[in-house]
DNA sequence: TAATCAATTAATAATTTTTTTCATTATATC
DNA sequence: GATATAATGAAAAAAATTATTAATTGATTA
């Protein structure tokens, strides 16, 4: 249940987590936005404050339960940590986000890391291009 | 000269163009926000409007001469477009800023979009680490 | 189960980053 | 050099995010 998840990284159980845990667990987008978030939240009459939403985001992060990216349109986008890291392939016609990993590039990346000196601590890696669908609807 | 590269992407050679161009061209850091770039104007008294750098650095974006990043601050930050494409290694202690191109994961990236039947259209990889001048102070 | 207390929230204000508007000024062309 | 047009600066507006504060909630204890 959601309530032992959040005691377990220390947070109380509190009606607002529970809802944007739920919905961050549960929504069919997994990417979204605080805005994205604080909207799904007003539709169920679940009404919790932009700034809470941000609040617990944080929170969320630095608890390990949620990772935020910063797509190349400039928002923070915020999905839940199920554990497996992994990269992103977007498509900027529909906005359709792949999850993929790929040992050949995982590896690489520390190899270039150590090649310049440097101890790595995260990476992201974001391919955009067109999805096959919007590929097939010319513009 | 600065003035022609203006001219050649179409946009009128303006002062404050060339002060930006100039300026992207010969800093130190070659990764700079807007407000960077503004400071930097305002201590060579070329004053100019932090709202006209803002939209230089996107005519520049689009005409191609320059490539805007989001790091994972979230802030954008532009650097000059000199061709060649390049990927990022960022220390999170210092901010240093290493380009590298690496063409395991180049044709890797390829071959997964294409894995996806993604088009691929454009990537960025960031790798955030600890540099080894960083390693050696311990925090 | 009620009382207590610290943690959390909503609401609002404040910040930060970026974009727009519009009157004024500069640039390129003739 | 005069003129038409495009670009600028300043200020305001928007958008995104963070901080403040008084009031509420959830957990704990009696």
């Amino acid at each position: 249940m959601e309530t032992q998840d959040l005691k377990k990284v220390g947070l109380k159980a509190t009606l607002p987590r529970l809802r944007i845990l739920q919905l961050l667990e549960h929504s069919q987008q997994r990417h979204m936005t605080a805005e994205d978030i604080y909207k799904a939240l007003l539709e169920t009459r679940d009404d919790v404050g932009l700034a809470t939403v941000y609040r617990v985001l944080t929170q969320f992060e630095t608890a390990g339960l949620v990772v935020r990216h910063h797509f190349e349109n400039g928002l923070s986008v915020f999905e839940l940590n199920e554990g497996r890291h992994h990269d992103h392939l977007l498509c900027i016609k529909c906005g359709q986000v792949v999850e993929f990993l790929d040992n050949v590039i995982e590896k690489q990346q520390c190899t270039i890391a150590q090649e310049y000196g440097f101890d790595i601590t995260d990476h992201c890696l974001y391919i955009y291009g067109i999805c096959s669908n919007c590929q097939i609807k010319k513009s």
